[in-house]
Formats: structure tokens, sequence, C-alpha cells
DNA sequence: ATTCAGGTGCGAG
DNA sequence: CTCGCACCTGAA
């Protein structure tokens, strides 16, 4: 494979695949939209963590770069996992018939939905409650530091669930959890214990399923959608943040407000199973590229 | 020193 | 069901 332009380079060992791309697809749009928080940019792609390996993405005309896997098997999963089976060409086509998401649709184009491991997707987002995205970062870099497996000099998997649940409220609390502390070590325990059954919940419909999370401590209407959609692909979820909520009571409500309950319910009977994706362009658009860090910080609220 | 940040749990009307 | 409020903690 020598498809790579001049100047990318990967330091990881193992020679690199080629992940074809049906367009729209946006790797960077689509790792950057909330979904995830564990990929690190590195350069003009990113690495992370899967599977137990050390990876590295980068997307280019050709298709997605993949450093870092070896087996036809894995590249399968991670092709899986990046969300590349489903038909964004037709969904977008459908998406850009609502008024609102037409006039955007051509910024955020190419965002896809994850289909994330279901327990790391769970405690990223009980981690992300009333929380801000450089500390979620920070706690998540630090659980897999302090409690998951080294996978190479610099990279450290997700802890499984028996690992969080042996941890001690005080080496939790290390991690700048905070008082989401206590709630990641139940919860922990609760899917150590078998109490609740993630995997079961794939096949399970979208109420039931969120029925099931919604018993967890620590996971509201909020976080069961964002697991529901980033991990379990169930496309009725449409989660709901302060920054949705905003965007669909300014342009779907008149500037009127709703609960966040009556927004969710409103985005399902419009949107039925895209209603995720919905979900996904809004948030990117409202919310905007800013890079983390310092830049960005616009105050403008009504717009 | 104060303020803020991608919700949740809880009590009350 | 809706509303109001407290809440760990790092960074600005």
């Amino acid at each position: 494979m020598a498809l790579l332009s001049a100047g990318d380079r990967s330091d990881l060992p193992g020679d690199h695949v080629l992940l074809p791309t049906p367009p729209p697809y946006h790797l960077g749009r689509t790792l950057q939209c909330g979904q995830v928080f564990r990929w690190q940019v590195d350069g003009t792609g990113v690495r992370g963590v899967f599977l137990g390996r050390r990876v590295r993405l980068q997307q280019t005309p050709e298709g997605i770069v993949v450093w870092g896997l070896a087996a036809d098997r894995e590249v399968q999963q991670l092709r899986h996992y990046l969300g590349l089976d489903a038909p964004l060409d037709a969904i977008e086509q459908r998406l850009a018939q609502d008024p609102v998401l037409g006039r955007l649709i051509a910024q955020t184009s190419g965002i896809a939905l994850l289909r994330q491991d279901p327990w790391e997707c769970l405690i990223s987002f009980i981690v992300s409650a009333f929380n801000n995205i450089p500390k979620i970062e920070l706690s998540l870099d630090r659980l897999a530091r302090r409690f998951g497996p080294q996978v190479a000099a610099d990279a450290w998997g997700f802890p499984t669930p028996a690992l969080l649940a042996a941890a001690s409220l005080r080496a939790l609390r290390a991690c700048a959890l905070g008082y989401r502390a206590p709630y990641v070590r139940d919860v922990a325990t609760l899917v150590t214990q078998g109490q609740v059954d993630l995997d079961a919940l794939r096949s399970a419909e979208y109420d039931a399923a969120r029925r099931a999370l919604l018993a967890l401590p620590g996971v509201g209407a909020k976080v069961a959608d964002c697991v529901l959609l980033f991990a379990y692909g169930k496309g009725e979820a449409f989660p709901v943040d302060v920054w949705v909520k905003r965007a669909v009571e300014r342009w779907y409500f008149r500037g009127r407000r709703r609960t966040e309950r009556r927004i969710g319910e409103f985005a399902r009977s419009r949107f039925g199973p895209l209603a995720g994706y919905a979900q996904q362009h809004l948030f990117y658009f409202v919310r905007g590229t800013r890079p983390r860090g310092r830049a960005g910080r616009r105050k403008g609220r009504a717009g």
C-alpha cells in the first residue's frame, strides 16, 4: 500500500490498510462531534486504542488509512465501529427535506454514528454529566491510565467493569470524577454482578433498553440516550443537552421553552429512526467546531 | 476569588 | 410530570 501522500508517517509498528469511505463520510466530524472522548488528534489524523491495540487513523481521498490493525477481522470491526456501513448519503438527503436541517447540513455533512463499546460509552457519559469536555477527557484518561490495560508505551485501554468495581472510591476520586465517583463504581458493580446485561440490550427495543439504562445510578434521560445512540445504534435516541435544547427551541418552537422530554418526543415524531442523526447535525452546527482549549469563547447566546 | 461546565437525584407543588 | 436546587473539580 503506497497510497499515502508525502509527509504522512507513522511510528506505529505493523503495516497499514485502507478502509474505503463512501462519501460524504467525514472522519473528523464523526469523531469530534461529541460521541466519543478518547481519540486524540495526531497531526492530520487521530490515534487511540481499539480492540486493545494502539491505532492511528487518517482520512485521505482514497479512504481511511488505518495503522495498528493487522487481522482482517479487526479491520472489519473497526469499519463497523466507525459507522461505515450506514448509507450516509441517503440519510442526509432525507434529513435535508427538513427545512431547518436542509439549511445547515451542507456544513455538517459526513457525520456518522459510531458503534462504541456500550460499557466504555456508558461510563464516558456518566462522567460527562454537568461537566466540561476537557475535564471529561482528563477523567477518562486517568481512569484508563490508573485502571486500564497498558497496550503501548503511552496508550491504555479502557478498564473493564470488574476492574472499576474493585476500585476504591478514593482512587476513583483521584481521577477527578468528583461526585460521580460512586456512580462509576456502583454501575461497575451492577454490570459485574450481571444485574444489568449490556450485551443483551443490543437486541432490545429502544424503550426497553432505555428503561434498563435509566435504572442505573448516574444515568438520566440524556446519558441513556447517548449510550443508546452512540453504542447501540438505536436511531430513535435523541440526546437533549443544553445545546440541542436551545437549538430545537429556537428553530422548531419559535424560541419558546420546552422540556427536554418534550423535545425528545418531538424529534422522534418528526425524524423517526433518523432522530439520532438529526441530533448530531444540530449539535455539531450549534456547538461549532471550536478547537479545544482556550479558543472560541463566543459569549453570544441568542444569535 | 468567582464563575462556569454537554445532568442527575430528590423533594415539593 | 414539571420545577428548583445542590453538586466535585479543574480551568479561565
